[in-house]
DNA sequence: CTGGCTGCAAATCTTTTGCATCCTG
DNA sequence: CAGGATGCAAAAGATTTGCAGCCAG
């Protein structure tokens, strides 16, 4: 918890709650559940101060945003950049643990000075593999 | 538009004015986009129908649905698998001509059967490089 | 103490849905 | 003429916001 108190961080109790929740937790979890979760333990807790300290948490770049859901945000506490598997049959998103060089995008007509990159791996999991039973 | 009739598709007024407006359109625009745009010349058009002839299309694979705007889904009209460079000053996404290969990722614990994959590649446009005046 | 944080409810924004009517094939 | 498509308005979800009161530092 040390680096939120440098970060000039209030460490209030719903705070420590959300930071408890995500602390290692590798199923990148929407607002609602985070929410969910928490409010079992802490019957006050609010969307708003959920959303509010995900906000925090992100401009400080310790939780990473993820957009591929299309219905809803999904949260990562893993804060240095990586990839994603994403089954496409029960939803689960897992870190994909190693990195790839990629040549440089071509681009028509622009020129882009690139910055980053993120690659999402779409795939069946093991579980739903299954289940589907061949 | 040979290719709407052969999957079967009523050809209405509203969806003609949807696959012009898409059709060579680079700028993945959104549902509302595509609204605002259509309605100037079409003031009936609704929603609901925008997003049903999206729905209709992207079942075909005539559309591709992209969701790494948080805000709101964009489609884009280019039918084959391909990846986007966004730039995160002003949100233009476009199309990246070239294909990579991966190596397959590690995943902890897990063992998915990869079926596709896309990257976001994270930069800066021409036009908003010199704007920032370095 | 004081500014940042919380909790509530209302507002906003995007997308979906129910249903009566319309019109393409 | 039938079934799919449309248009409207209301509903559903997710997220944001305004604001009064609270509490960590």
């Amino acid at each position: 918890m040390e680096k939120y108190k440098e970060a000039g961080l209030k460490l209030t109790p719903q705070r420590l709650a959300i930071l408890k929740y995500l602390e290692g937790n590798k199923e990148h979890p929407s607002a609602d559940d985070i929410y969910k979760a928490i409010s079992k333990k802490f019957p006050t807790m609010s969307f708003a101060t959920v959303y509010n300290t995900l906000e925090t948490l992100r401009k400080r770049g310790q939780v990473m945003e993820l957009n591929f859901d299309p219905f809803k945000k999904r949260f990562d506490p893993n804060p240095r950049p990586h990839h994603h598997v994403i089954c496409v049959s029960c939803q689960k998103i897992l870190d994909v643990q190693n990195e790839f060089s990629l040549d440089p995008p071509q681009i028509e007509s622009e020129e882009f000075e690139i910055i980053g990159s993120h690659i999402e791996f779409y795939g069946v999991c093991s579980k739903c593999k299954g289940k589907r039973r061949n």
